[in-house]
DNA sequence: ATAATAAGTTAGATCATTCTAACAAATTTG
DNA sequence: CAAATTTGTTAGAATGATCTAACTTATTAT
């Protein structure tokens, strides 16, 4: 069995690897905050116990094993992340650093149980797949805000970023998953949007905030 | 901060100071599992960070901030077992292993909302009072079953053990926290008691189990 | 293509938590 | 009370996870 910390390393290789390809042991340091020294001895010990494979001078990979071991704790994560949400009156934006500790908790019923209770989810509160209990994840082709053209009608539907200060800005906007935009005009200096919405017929959002928001074109 | 390790050294003190008075430090090695040298060195750096009081070849005392910590920590162990088996559908008999990783979660807002949600209890689900967030708690003088004479009618209201075995023999029994017990009669060979409760018109507990049974006396 | 920079590795140390073996103190018992 | 037993301590080692310093390999840029 994985250890806290290893189960840490599995799963940031796993995202890593699922938005830069290959995983480098300097982007795997900065990633968990550790030295690449730390990291390197790490992902030794992680290749003895056939979590990856990993060779001198070579990115890193994770096994088939490594794979489903990183989804399963992610989807103990995204489940509680749900479950805190939708059971326990917690906002979007301060759920991360709970759903950080209880990841780690052994007790497969308790998981069970939460899933139940949500009704089976696919997404977590930030439109993030769940991984099914044998670590398999849908993999969704969502659209930045950024690409859309003036004109479309767009759902909001996941991030990609999900920091406490990203989700403050959209509460504070009364930006949710969900909420249907229209894109009105698109500012060729900084290429910000201007979108529509509900009570927010003038909303501008810039590019940094455009390409981390995730539609579903409509119209 | 007392890692995940300190935090159970403190919390084995405190168990063990309230059933035993004093602890030695066989009783509390023997109580974690581990060697008498690693609980004698863990008390000695748990007695550098002022968590306890400590001098070779005495019994262990915690400090009056040893005892808070460790009553905050039995305080999220006994709200997450109440929260599993009234929130989350847990039978008592299967709650405390969950709870045993969850009590080193450290999220204020995660319990305060526990707490909430539970209507601010002040038992567990095996009649262990629950510390309030200022790891006070409240001492019941509950009588043991075995020490109640024929006659006397009487109300089920806590355990002195949890084990899953006890509680799965509770269960057979159908003996739960609140039923009413009239004592019918003692064997005087084993000690063992015949009672009658509900739709049990006759059942014989034997000592062992009717010492661990704490009881109200209705009359 | 060589020099400069970035990335990766090795060596050696530290800290927390644990162990066993050997010894010392305290307690119990004949 | 002295011997036997139990309890507690010290010493020394192991493991996991981390670090810094020094060195090596790979990549980038002039």
């Amino acid at each position: 069995m994985a250890s806290t910390t290893e189960e840490n390393y599995l799963k940031a290789l796993y995202n890593l690897s699922n938005t830069q390809g290959e995983v480098n042991i300097s982007e795997l340091a900065l990633s968990l905050k550790v030295s690449m020294p730390t990291a390197n001895s790490m992902v030794k010990s992680l290749q003895k116990s056939d979590w990856v494979i990993y060779e001198k001078y070579k990115p890193v990979t994770l096994t088939p094993k490594g794979q489903k071991e990183a989804a399963l704790i992610i989807r103990k994560h995204r489940l509680t992340e749900m479950f805190l949400v939708k059971k326990m009156g917690f906002g979007w934006e301060e759920v991360h650093e709970v759903a950080e500790q209880i990841e780690h908790i052994h007790a497969p019923k308790f998981f069970e149980r939460m899933d139940e209770m949500l009704g089976y989810p696919t997404m977590d509160p930030h439109g993030s797949p769940i991984p099914d209990n044998q670590g398999r994840m849908k993999e969704f082709s969502y659209t930045p805000l950024s690409t859309c053209k003036p004109g479309q009608t767009v759902q909001l539907t996941a991030l990609t970023n999900s920091s406490t200060e990203f989700l403050e800005f959209l509460n504070s906007r009364k930006l949710a998953l969900g909420t249907e935009l229209k894109v009105l005009s698109r500012e060729v200096y900084d290429l910000s949007l201007v979108v529509s919405y509900a009570n927010h017929p003038n909303e501008t959002l810039s590019e940094k905030v455009s390409e981390r928001l995730l539609v579903r074109i409509l119209k």
